[in-house]
DNA sequence: CTGAATCTTGACTAAAAAGGTCGGGAATGA
DNA sequence: TCATTCCCGACCTTTTTAGTCAAGATTCAG
C-alpha cells in the first residue's frame, strides 16, 4: 500500500497554490520547477484538478493556475479523487464475476475488514485540508538542493 | 489505494487455515479450490507465508499446510508483510535522489501527513488477528456459486 | 491585429508492478 | 518404490503508472 506519484505531485502542486492563494496565478512551468514535477506531466495533473473544480486556470500572458477556493475548504480526499478517481477501491468489486463472486469463503467474513480500512483511510483524507498542510510543522526529509531553490524563484 | 490480490488471497488462505487449526493440514490444491485462488499461484503465496514463519508445511501423501500458531496470535500486518514486504511504503524514500531529495517544498510539510496515514493503516493491520476475522459477522457480498461450493468439499 | 505566453487535449510510449503459469526436483509416508 | 505433496525459480502476460509530445485554442500586451 502506498501513495502514488500522481497523488504526491498533486498534493505538492495544491500546497504551492494554497501558499499563493489570493495572489496572481502561477504558470504550470513555474509550478513544475518549484515542486520538482516533470514539466510535461504537470499540465496533465493540473487538468484533472481543474476538471474536478479544485483550481481555476487563466490563459494568456499572465495566465496560470490558482485555487478555486480557500485552502481550508479543500481536502486531501478531493485532491485524491480528482487524480485517482477513488480514495480506496472496494475489493469485493474486483472479484465480481458477473454476480458478485468475491468468494470470501461464502459467508464473507473478510470484506468487513477491508471496508473498515477503507472508511478509516477515507475519513483521514477527508479530515486533512490544504490549510492543515500549510500549518504543518516542517519535517526534515532533506533540504532541497540550492540550484533548485534558485530555479523556483526565477 | 487498494488491497492487492496477493493480500486478498493470502488473507483468504490464512482464514481457511485458521478455521482448520488443530486439524490435519490442508493441501495447496484443496486450498486453491476452496478459496478460489488460481492453483499455481497459491503455492507461491503459501511459500511466502511459510518463509515468514506463519504456516508450517508437511510433504508427503497426507501433507499440506497448517498455521504455525493459534489464530489469535497472527495479525493481518504479519500476513501483509509476508506477501508484500511492507504494510505502507514511505513516500519520501521513493524520491530519494541520493540525498533525500523528496522535494516537499523544501521544508516538507507534506510528509508528516503521509507518515500519519502510514501509522494509521499499520496499526489497524496490527490490531486485526485471524481470530477476529473468524469471529466476524458474515457480510453478504454475494453467495458462492453452487458448483464451486461442491468443488471445495471434494 | 499580431504575436508571444499560456492553457487544452488526446494520443503515444516506456518502464514497472501485478498477476499468473510452468516444469523439474526433492522429501515423505504408505 | 511409488504416489503425493511441497519447493523453487524462471518465465510470461496484462495492467497500471509515469512520462512525453505535438497540434490547437485563448488571452492579453503592444
Amino acid at each position: 500500500m502506498k501513495i502514488t506519484s500522481s497523488i504526491e505531485y498533486a498534493t505538492r502542486l495544491m500546497t504551492t497554490l494554497a501558499r499563493a492563494h489570493g495572489q496572481a496565478p502561477l504558470a504550470a512551468e513555474r509550478l513544475a520547477a518549484s515542486d520538482n514535477v516533470p514539466a510535461d506531466y504537470v499540465s496533465q495533473i493540473l487538468g484533472k484538478l481543474r476538471r474536478a473544480g479544485l483550481v481555476d486556470s487563466h490563459r494568456g500572458s499572465a495566465g496560470g493556475y490558482s485555487l478555486s477556493r480557500p485552502p481550508a475548504e479543500i481536502t486531501l480526499a478531493q485532491v485524491v479523487r480528482a487524480v485517482d478517481g477513488d480514495v480506496f477501491e472496494d475489493v469485493c468489486e474486483r472479484y465480481d464475476g458477473g454476480e458478485k463472486d468475491c468468494r470470501h469463503q461464502g459467508g464473507c467474513t473478510i470484506s468487513p475488514v477491508w471496508q473498515r480500512l477503507g472508511t478509516l483511510v477515507t475519513s483521514y483524507f477527508e479530515g486533512v485540508t490544504l490549510a492543515h498542510i500549510l500549518a504543518e510543522k516542517p519535517a526534515d526529509c532533506g533540504a532541497a538542493p540550492a540550484w533548485l531553490e534558485k530555479l523556483a524563484q526565477k
